[in-house]
DNA sequence: GTGAAAGCGCTAACAC
DNA sequence: GTGTTAGCGCTTTCAC
């Protein structure tokens, strides 16, 4: 059996109070006994019961993370740097995967697995702004991504918009005109608010720039994998659709883009430059290495932590809405031969 | 404050060990108790506390994962089928990561979060069978891999030299003789004990095929990361080595070799095979289609899980070693031109 | 600076 | 079938 404090008091000669304010490093305590105690921790290899100290703290420093599926690239790169940040922090992930589930989602956040952690972070693909009173939980959360908006909660995510504005005139920038979009909207398809967003930015740059907007060149998908990147190219060129440039709206659709682009023989950049969305770190060994946005997914991790911290301590504070920076990084996929 | 089983009871008009007997599924109460005491759970939104159940119980269903990275793929896919087996059993995992540090990979062994979990799933890079005490603790330990043997603890892991091998003679099958073996051991480098046991089933192939053994074409890398692959069969070029063949020890190391080669404009599989090592779900994007040793890591996940548990329920039962079955996964980086 | 004692919410042994 | 009670290991108020 594990020592207790008492264990340790015993040996120590000391009450097991006293042991107590060491362990939680207290101030006012005389040197000998400190030292005294700490041998005899030290000695009976005593650590402390998380479970009772949980208990009577009410606080676990634990906190719940649910992601969609850490195959997922942008999920497992995200996964590790909320795990990282949050060891930072003192504080211990304990992650879940919701398989693009309703269900799961909403076992997350109303399960019973809840009542273990102090918090929970959360990116909801499945669920929707409808379903917005399902965040209102007893515990905090903080919402990543724009698939839903719940007035009362917190949420940390990305400028998508813009972010995918910007990559579509980075396109034109290039000269290309003709630019395919694999991932739009479709009316079954998962994640629709981010690929609605994406989609917007996309429209609103060629608008800008005067290009007509042709919704052949608009590709919907089933789910982001790059087997989905694969058939979109495939399709576009099967129709025989002229397109200079693709734009997908996630790395993996633009992996997928790339090899299909790469088996139909056509050149990257020269017949089409292809950009993704979430600067994985795969992209840099693509062939050729993907450009894409940064979308400030390091960012994210590290707010969403912080955000779901505060709100621990400060369960009062009204909710906030934080939105983190992009960048255009360029890569052989976009960049012209010199 | 969330509603305790006392709460309960005084709503439903019972005692609260009659509560608790509905909670944990006592056979013997009659329904319309039951059903009352429902309705009274279902009212107050009541769901147990966690820490005062492990408390109580010296159990609480959390089990620790300590990988290397989840940025890596294949611990990606590891971390992600272990989360998905252990929440079919009821049981949580929470991750960490050790990031080829041996002070982390002790951390994880030794440190106070092993308080709060039931058992440990770990697979160690940095540390090697000399540190065999360090996994001699207190709570059930699995350990991943055959960097480190314990003897007194379970191991569940893959078999490296028949698999390796395998990969090698069906590349000697293929016709290959000058055949590059990519992350061999280094003297400095991390994951020696993989390592050594993969050099050794390629060693052992070349051996039974008669093809001598040229120290030239065995490379050792960093780390197994893509640049690494990539960095390897640079030097190989540069230096002017013939080769008909690569294996690498892993498919990161693979895809940054098959990047590579594709950037120096040898056609794969005609100039040179190649074979990885793990079978990635990337592997299926690569350009061509990655070859690759499927290791059984699906097998790994869920044996490890399952031995775990059997040993927290079972804490005296002789450790166990255990190997999973391994298949040679041909895909376009070998397969020849029909 | 240290000691005594209460109680966090739960399970299970023991009565009835 | 249901009620009473002890106690898991810890933190913390209250004394001294």
């Amino acid at each position: 059996m594990a020592a207790t404090l008492r264990d340790v008091a015993r040996l120590a000669g000391v009450s097991f109070r006293t042991v107590s304010n060491v362990v939680n490093g207290y101030q006012y305590i005389s040197d000998t006994t400190r030292s005294k105690v700490e041998a005899a921790i030290e000695e009976l290899n005593y650590r402390p019961n998380y479970s009772a100290r949980s208990l009577r703290l009410g606080r676990s420093n634990l906190i719940g993370l649910a992601v969609p599926a850490l195959t997922q690239g942008y999920f497992a790169e995200l996964t590790s740097e909320i795990i990282d940040t949050a060891r930072a922090r003192g504080i211990i992930v304990l992650t879940e995967q919701t398989n693009l589930s309703r269900e799961l989602e909403i076992d997350a956040l109303q399960g019973s697995r809840r009542q273990i952690t102090d918090g929970l972070i959360i990116d909801p693909i499945a669920l929707t702004s409808e379903d917005a009173d399902q965040f209102v939980t007893q515990r905090p959360v903080v919402v990543l991504g724009e698939n839903v908006f719940s007035p009362s909660v917190d949420h940390v995510t990305m400028k998508n918009v813009e972010a995918a504005a910007a990559a579509t005139e980075y396109l034109i920038g290039l000269g290309r005109r003709r630019i395919a979009l694999i991932g739009t909207t479709s009316p079954g398809g998962v994640t629709m608010g981010t690929s609605a967003l994406r989609t917007q930015g996309y429209r609103q740059a060629l608008a800008a720039h005067g290009i007509p907007h042709d919704p052949v060149l608009e590709l919907p998908v089933g789910v982001w994998g790059r087997e989905d990147g694969v058939a979109a190219i495939r399709s576009l060129i099967k129709a025989g659709t002229p397109f200079d440039a693709v734009f997908a709206v996630t790395d993996l659709l633009a992996l997928g883009a790339l090899h299909e682009l790469n088996a139909a023989g056509l050149d990257i950049p020269d017949d089409v430059a292809v950009i993704g969305f979430d600067d994985l770190s795969d992209d840099v060994y693509a062939t050729p290495s993907l450009s894409s946005v940064d979308a400030g997914r390091r960012s994210i991790a590290a707010l969403a932590v912080d955000t779901l911290m505060d709100r621990i301590a400060n369960p009062d504070r009204p909710p906030v809405y934080r939105e983190v920076d992009f960048a255009i990084v360029e890569r052989e996929s976009t960049r012209r031969h010199s």
